[in-house]
DNA sequence: AGATTACATTAGATTTTGCTAATATTAGCA
DNA sequence: TGCTAATATTAGCAAAATCTAATGTAATCT
C-alpha cells in the first residue's frame, strides 16, 4: 500500500489511468488482485469496510473455522489490504486505505447483476 | 458484465458503496477478481485499454506462446472482462466496459510503489 | 500455577491453476 | 483441392491454493 504523502506515480497529473500501458508493477497488481480473489476474503473486506473487527466477530459473521479465518486474514495482511492491532488477547483488523473498499465495490458493481 | 440500460442495483442512488455490507454477489466478485489476478491477464487488459487488438499482436506484445495467450483470453472472456469479434482468420479482442480498465488502474495505483 | 480464551501456525490431503507441447479448426489462397 | 496462416483446444504434468484438523502461543482469570 502506498501512502500518498509524497508523489509516487511517474506522471504527476493524478490521473488514475496514468499507469495503463506501462509494464511495471504488473506483478504487484496481480498479487493484489489475487489477495482479493476469494469469496471469503472479499466478504471479510466488505465486513471491515464499516470499521474494525476482532477475529471472533469475523468468524461468527462468515461462518467458517477460526483457523481458516486467521489464514485468510494473514493473506490479506501480507498484501497490505488490511492492518491489525493487538489488544490483550484480541486482535483487531481494519482497512487503512479506503480505496481498497472502492476497488471491491467497483468490481461488484461492474460484474454483479443484482 | 452488467449493462447500465436499466437500474440493476438494489439502491438507486448510484453510490458505488451501496453493495458493501450485502453478502450477495460475493462469489461473482471473487470470480471477477480471480480473472484479473494473473500478470499476463493484467498485461493483456492494459494492452487492450487503448483499443482492440488481434491475438497475434497480443502474443508479440506479451512474449509467450500463442496457445498460452489464447487460454488467458478465454479466461478473460469467460468472465466478461473482454469481448471478441472474428474477422476472417483473425479475432479481435477489446474491453467493452471501461470500468474494467479503471479497476485495474486503481489497483495498480493503490498497491504499486513506483 | 492451572485453566481458559483468543488467535496463529502447521501438516497433510485435495483441488485448482498454469504451463508446454501437441493437435484441431477454420479461413483464405495458389 | 491442397497449403498456409490465425486461432482454439486438449492432455498431461508441475506448482500453487485451500481446507480440515490439530497444535502452538500468549494473555487473562481463579
Amino acid at each position: 500500500m502506498v501512502t500518498k504523502s509524497a508523489p509516487k506515480k511517474s506522471a504527476p497529473s493524478g490521473d488514475i489511468f496514468d499507469l495503463i500501458g506501462k509494464t511495471e508493477n504488473i506483478e504487484e497488481a496481480a498479487m493484489a488482485m489475487q489477495a482479493m480473489s476469494h469469496p471469503l476474503r472479499i466478504k471479510i473486506l466488505c465486513l471491515l469496510s464499516s470499521g474494525e473487527m476482532m477475529v471472533q466477530e469475523i468468524v461468527e459473521a462468515v461462518g467458517t473455522t477460526q483457523g481458516n479465518v486467521s489464514q485468510h486474514l494473514a493473506i490479506l495482511k501480507a498484501s497490505a489490504m488490511i492492518v491489525s492491532r493487538a489488544e490483550g488477547k484480541k486482535t483487531y483488523y481494519w482497512i487503512q486505505d479506503k480505496r481498497v473498499v472502492k476497488i471491491v465495490a467497483m468490481t461488484r458493481d461492474v460484474f454483479c447483476s443484482i
